[in-house]
DNA sequence: AACGAAGTTTCACATATTAAAACCGATTGA
DNA sequence: TCAATCGGTTTTAATATGTGAAACTTCGTT
């Protein structure tokens, strides 16, 4: 009798993740050292995603990367997204009015994913965070998420992901996080000052949709002095606005709700 | 004895195209029709790509959709895609100039594919190409990289994908479309009247790397009587302009080769 | 309450996948 | 120039693994 998953499958995507993680080309023996397969078999699953498109062989003839036909999935779904449709415009306006990087961020498995990005003027756009993954508990977006789950359910995330410290500002103590979370419920605007890169304050506001469901969270960070400078107060209560109208625009009934 | 390919991982990467194309989230038996598998492998697969994340099951229980890991991957590729981190400021400026969608595009298998877009300040952004793919003969972007190939290799690609009319304006013969590749091999601008879609005029040019090889290809387009009235001249100009500072900064060297 | 439609689970079988080993080709160093 | 090394690719025999039929479970409908 068989597994509960398809084990050809759980490897091809290791494979994959690997040749995603890597950022350089790979070659079929490196991947296989990385993810203790046989050579061999690294090599069919490479043909096959290849032969899809997967993956691309570099011409230099020996590495693998990811192909092209990982953007035209990855992208439809990206473009599709309801909530990031709705988001962009607000996020451009947003970052007009403050000119500080604004992200749309969507919870996941006890992280955050960055999805989207506005950001100012000229600035140029260094190693973009959209695509990658963070923990909650130290960004102002995951502390905004977490504000709206039952107690129960954050604890449960926080042991089970752990409370990693970054910098000497990262909140490590369940129950101080609890506290500063009852806090960010009422005011529905979280504050992270540098807990996790020392230099950066980034404020965060969660999403709604029509249900009433926390489905995403919005922020605006930038180095801690301009940030100060221009204000945190009025830099959380534009961002709140504009997560207010992010959620109203799927649907969320503040009149109902609020 | 067994095939090229892996068996298990294509059935997997139809269930993942077919959910891709599907747009709204597919259950499991339909999923099963489409691919003509059976039910039960279906589901197994499906339950491997939740496992993972890369499908997600809605909430109301019954249909399965793309998951948030396929943005990871597609995302995080795109973001490193160097030839866009170089066009993306300059397609940025182009479009402040003329006031009209700009697009990036790469070819891949005959076709092309787009994978950027600017755009002009508030455009509501519409059903977005970006991550689509587009025949080549009948967009300016498409004549604009088969411009750059061997004739033996612009037949072959035509003949094996065909020449579909989507338009009356759509050219449909190889020799008429030899003589005007020929054409924009000289002057580096591609334009396409109607020929894919009736009110929409697009201008495009080829990007070359270091190598003098067309990687890519950027266009302008926008409805027929707006393009017409900015001056077809003096669009093709600025885009073309655009077109050489991306292949410079890939490192083209216009002076050795031009 | 019975039926049908869809999802899920089980299971025996045979196929498809695997890993070892052989092969090939390029690069390196003597 | 030749031998040695290191990848990548191909072959093959053994069997673990994925498969599809059928049974089971929900759920919604008549």
């Amino acid at each position: 009798m068989s597994e509960k998953y398809v084990q050809t499958l759980e490897r091809s995507l290791d494979v994959l993740e690997v040749l995603a993680q890597a950022e350089e080309p790979l070659g079929v023996t490196e991947i296989g050292n990385r993810i203790s397969l046989h050579k061999s078999t690294v090599h069919r699953i490479l043909q096959t995603l290849c032969h899809r498109g997967y993956v691309e062989k570099k011409k230099d003839h020996e590495r693998y990367q990811l192909g092209i036909k990982i953007i035209e999935l990855g992208i439809r779904f990206f473009n599709d997204l309801e909530i990031r449709k709705v988001a962009a415009p607000v996020l451009s306006d947003l970052v007009k009015v403050l000119d500080e990087v604004a992200h749309l961020v969507l919870p996941d498995e006890g992280e955050i994913v960055y999805i989207d990005r506005a950001e100012s003027s000229q600035v140029v756009s260094m190693h973009s965070k959209v695509g990658r993954r963070a923990p909650m508990h130290c960004t102002a977006v995951g502390k905004a998420l977490l504000s709206t789950m039952p107690e129960e359910e954050v604890r449960h995330i926080l042991e089970q992901k752990g409370m990693t410290s970054y910098t000497p500002n990262t909140i490590t103590d369940i129950d101080t996080l609890l506290v500063e979370l009852r806090q960010i419920k009422a005011t529905k605007i979280s504050i992270e000052k540098e807990e996790n890169e020392i230099g950066i304050i980034c404020l965060g506001t969660p999403i709604f949709d029509y249900s009433g469901q926390a489905i995403g969270a919005i922020s605006v960070s930038g180095p801690a002095s301009r940030i100060q400078e221009k204000g945190i107060t009025r830099i959380g209560e534009e961002m709140k606005k504009s997560g207010e109208r992010i959620s109203a625009n799927l649907g969320f009934d503040f009149y109902k709700r609020s």
